[in-house]
RNA sequence: CGGGAUGUAGCGCAGUUUGGUAGCGCGCCUGCUUUGGGAGCAGGAUGUCGGGGGUUCGAAUCCCUCCAUCCCGACCA
């Protein structure tokens, strides 16, 4: 191709609205403009890569044996009305009426569609289990569009519906769904990691997230540095390094700490680590009782200085709750937040797991402007009463937020953090749908079955947003090999002035298309440092420059897009070079 | 939906406080010079100042109203 007849619309100056580097680059490269908030029009350019997205997840869809359907984007209402999500999508549906003024949807997902293919095709359970996808056109009315197509209104997605008579059948195709999407984002070139969605505490669904690794991902992932362990940071059952009680090295003693409340200011204050502060927070439950009024039950939940606490997993303990307000705290406990400690005889108290092995550590006194330094649980009478109270209640429990270095979970190796972009779900729906829908068939038995469900997403749009956000520098996007628009940049200095380094030039250019490689002439009239800024900005990997200097000496250049400085080859070895360099890359 | 902001040329912005002929940079077009990291000079084209209504001799500027866009939060994943 040449950029005479694929025109390149980068632009130099980075839109007002858009704020991540993702959303940035792909409008100044070109890829993408937008139509209307969250509505985005696919420039050849960018269109090039996102079929490229589409080809690697449907060849690997394919190897799986999934078959592909093409489902309406525009779905009746009643299918949803069946399954109950016309009332409860909420009004991200985007909701609509046809002339006859009956109710549809624009789809942003296809799980009644399917589930009424499947329920009027399968009629045997000879013919399971079975996979369908489909790659196609989403709309979710989002209340705030972002970030480009990262969080867009309409976009593409391959969403793909398995169906099945027994759950080992489920988990047989989930595990070549987790295996293919392994593959995708391989082929593709991206960190990825597939992260455990929900660690099955209530039990049944079973389900992965894949995120592409990126420091602007929105979602925090905690993932083993040994093993494929890999959870979201809400969700991952914190362990504690430290397993036993150390003794006191100190004596308890009663400190002024006249205006120190947060932990930041007592640790600077009487000069000692986070982690050696117990940290208590007054929260509020709200219940009715049986006359219908609200009552209000305070707890205190400890936790170390240097942890947080995870609201899910404390949820899951006492039930939904709310930080006390100053002056609930203040009528309750007596003395302001800032000061709070642990206290004999207290009921409603939850404890986490890493405060079990504190030692010498400084908690709040209970009374506004003290704090105890040098505490330790079996030290003290009243200390030890509450400890063993709270062993004996089944106090000490899981309340925080995993932090690097945890021990991970599944035993091998330790935490790490980063954060991630959802690229992928994979889900095991089991009978949600057919069962509301009565998609069933007939079993060896004879006898009429409802079918078990998976389904398995990928957010191809929004994979070409994260491969940026993965892969870019200041002067643009870095594309892996898989989704670069182009292979090879062919750079020629000052094309116009001279019919020779036009004749090698087209020879090169002929030479390498030849070859099957995808190469961009850029046969612009342009000044040479516009030509690099431009293909560096759309990210194409390799670079070759010609030039009459370069046909004086035998020679061309070459740079790679992540290298710093050009390299100098003889031009015989052009062809070779760019063979070996494209298939190492591959 | 709550809080905050913005809307002026294709893009990025000034001008609005204090009403008085519509501006700058980039881009675009023409010519000359230049030509290895987003060139220089000269000339040129481009605007319902988001829409509607009002105040005024006169509105980008003041008032009312509607619309759109963006940020933070809540929501969703």
């Amino acid at each position: 191709m040449r950029t005479s007849q694929f025109p390149l619309q980068t632009v130099k100056e980075t839109p007002a609205d858009a704020e991540i580097a993702s959303h940035q680059l792909m409008i100044r490269a070109g890829l993408i403009r937008k139509l209307a908030a969250g509505l985005y029009t696919w420039l050849p350019l960018g269109l090039k890569i996102l079929r490229k997205v589409e080809k690697i997840t449907r060849d690997e869809m394919n190897k799986t044996g999934a078959l592909e359907v093409l489902m309406p984007a525009l779905q009746p209402a009643e299918l949803w009305q069946e399954t109950g999500r016309w009332q409860k999508y909420g009004p991200e549906l985007a909701r609509l009426k046809d002339r006859h003024e009956r109710d549809f949807c624009l789809g942003p997902t296809h799980e009644e569609i399917i589930t009424d293919l499947a329920r009027h095709e399968l009629k045997s359970y000879k013919q399971l289990p079975i996979t369908f996808y489909q790659i196609q056109t989403k709309f979710r009315d989002e209340i705030r569009p972002r970030f480009g197509v990262m969080r867009c209104r309409e976009f593409i997605m391959k969403d793909a519906y398995s169906f099945h008579l027994d759950e080992a059948s489920l988990q047989q195709t989930y595990d070549a769904m987790y295996q293919a999407y392994s593959n995708i984002f391989n082929h593709l070139g991206l960190k990825f990691r597939a992260v455990i969605a929900d660690s099955g505490a209530i039990g049944g669904a079973v389900s992965h997230e894949f995120h592409v690794i990126a420091d602007s991902g929105e979602d925090a992932i905690a993932f083993s540095t040994e093993s494929h362990y890999a959870a979201n940071v809400e969700s991952a059952p914190a362990l504690n390094s430290i397993d036993i009680l150390a003794d006191a090295t100190e004596t308890r003693s009663k400190v002024e700490t006249p205006t120190q409340k947060t932990i930041a200011e007592i640790t600077e204050f009487l000069n000692v680590p986070a982690h050696k502060v117990l940290k208590t927070l007054a929260v509020v439950r709200t219940r009715k009782d049986d006359n219908g009024n609200d009552v209000h039950e305070f707890f205190n939940l400890f936790l170390r200085g240097d942890h947080e606490l995870n609201e899910i997993k404390a949820r899951k303990l006492i039930g939904d709750f709310r930080m006390a307000s100053d002056e609930e705290i203040s009528a309750h406990h007596g003395c302001s937040a800032g000061f709070l400690g642990p206290r004999p005889a207290a009921s409603h108290v939850l404890f986490d797991n890493a405060v079990k092995t504190l030692s010498d550590f400084v908690c709040g006194a209970n009374e506004a402007g003290y704090h105890y330094r040098g505490c330790n649980w079996l030290a003290n009478d009243d200390l030890r009463a509450i400890y063993q109270s709270a062993l004996a209640n089944d106090a000490f429990q899981d309340l925080r937020n995993v932090v690097a270095g945890d021990p991970s979970p599944d035993g091998q190796g330790e935490i790490t953090l980063a954060r991630g972009i959802e690229v992928g779900h994979i889900f095991q729906l089991g009978t949600k749908y057919s069962a509301s829908m009565k998609a069933g068939i007939i079993n060896e038995d004879g006898k009429h079955q409802i079918m078990i469900m998976g389904c398995y997403g990928i957010g191809i749009s929004r994979v070409v947003a994260a491969a940026i956000e993965q892969n870019h520098d200041s002067r643009g996007i870095i594309w892996p090999a898989a989704l670069a628009p182009f292979q090879v940049a062919l750079c020629p200095m000052n094309l116009h002035k001279s019919v020779r380094l036009q004749q090698a030039t087209e020879t090169l250019y002929q030479q390498l298309l030849n070859l099957g490689i995808d190469v961009l002439l850029d046969d612009r009239k342009v000044r040479a440092g516009f030509m690099f800024a431009d293909m560096e900005l759309i990210g194409i990997p390799h670079c070759i420059i010609l030039s009459d200097r370069g046909l004086d000496a035998g020679t061309f250049e070459y740079k790679a897009r992540t290298a710093k400085d050009n390299i100098e080859l003889p031009l015989t070895d052009v062809l070779s070079f760019i063979q070996n360099t494209i298939g190492k890359n591959v």
